[in-house]
DNA sequence: GCTAAAACTTACCATTTGGTAAATATTGTG
DNA sequence: CACAATATTTACCAAATGGTAAGTTTTAGC
């Protein structure tokens, strides 16, 4: 079988180059941004991680910002996508909050670089972040609160305010990745584990439930 | 009256000059940083907002590090104390409880910027306060679960995972100073007011009290 | 192999960084 | 007023900052 005119994978194409490297930019910009704060980190810095020069990022990203800006899409992409998955389980309160904290706690663990960098953004007052949040997250959390509030109508839920409610799972899911490190510390532990991450979603879960079911399991 | 010896209030004392300069290069520090983060502020930047020179920062504090670790101190002073709180309360859980919650979140209006310079440091991984943390935090979070399970035991309240419950609690009452500007885009407002502090205050409680006690208020 | 596009490097730049050293100004007290 | 302690400014510094401009190497398709 002779090279064919589009490569295979047994050389790596340049398209393909090109995309593993970004990626590889995008991590490490990702990991140095959570770390330092976007302030805090150097375009110098990040392509020594990569392995590469400066400039080379520059070639890849017009800008620190634009890299930075690539970096905080990322996560609200998923976040967003699990704020949806309340609403296409709305015939079931319980699974949709099971699974909404399983899914936000399980995003803490496994890209806990992307929340602190979100952390950050928002930290520093959202500067370059407010209007996809309010283009974005806003009509997401009113989705939300709108199917609680049928939850109450139809009787299966106590009428809560979800606006705080979604409020308080944000902040106690994402503090296993933002807090990891004092968590930690308190815990006496040199990183947190998979029993721990399921302590917490029993207790959140737990508090959940008990505030907002109206049938006791 | 003639000018006494010790100068009155009329003119300042150099002294009370000190520590008011002191106090203004703190607080514009604590703007700064948990706006910026550490890496993100320039000392000139701090002198500026203050208006006096860098080099005379440099004579009140003799780094930028030892001006961030003072700030964050004050932070940590003041909630250890709502921590210690708890265990001086310990004969009624809910109002420990009540009182607990209330105080933080009055700390997140009150002081937002100095709960955003502690997120960003422990976001950082706690590079200079993992040792503080270790040596304070850790054993306020024990005495605290020590209480947690008194309670327990005694059959005022139900055995819960207290070292995640205290993780929840200070994330969701941080949350209102270090996310305010998410929270604020979501909820359509230029600044949190003291009903959506009073709505957090309402739901927090709620939560914790239907999480931990046995008894049916 | 030839050529053009893509990928990467070298050179450079004005500005800012935290910090030192030394000179100067201001203040309290005898 | 004098003198010493306190407070503030001026002058520097080597290193690092984000970004531009221009050059060189590598690759894909003919």
């Amino acid at each position: 079988m002779p090279k064919s005119n589009r490569p295979g994978p047994a050389r790596e194409r340049r398209s393909d180059t090109r995309e593993r490297l970004e990626q590889e930019i995008l991590e490490a910009a990702k990991r140095l941004f959570a770390q330092r704060g976007y302030g805090g980190v150097s375009l110098d810095h990040i392509a020594r991680e990569v392995g590469t020069a400066k400039q080379n990022l520059l070639y890849y990203f017009s800008s620190k910002e634009s890299l930075y800006r690539r970096v905080l899409h990322g996560v609200l992409d998923v976040w967003l996508s699990y704020m949806a998955a309340i609403a296409h389980n709305a015939d079931d309160p319980e699974m949709a909050l099971r699974k909404y904290i399983a899914g936000k706690l399980r995003f803490s663990r496994e890209h806990p670089f992307d929340s602190r960098v979100y952390a950050n953004e928002v930290i520093a007052g959202a500067p370059l972040f407010a209007q996809e949040i309010r283009d974005r997250v806003l009509p997401a959390l009113q989705a939300d609160i709108a199917v609680f509030n049928r939850w109450a109508e139809l009787g299966v839920c106590r009428p809560v305010d979800a606006a705080h409610l979604m409020v308080v799972l944000w902040a106690s899911t994402q503090a296993y990745a933002d807090f990891a490190s004092q968590i930690c510390l308190v815990l006496g532990k040199a990183e947190l584990e998979a029993p721990d991450f399921d302590a917490a979603e029993a207790l959140l879960v737990d508090m959940v439930l008990r505030t907002v079911l109206t049938t006791t399991a």
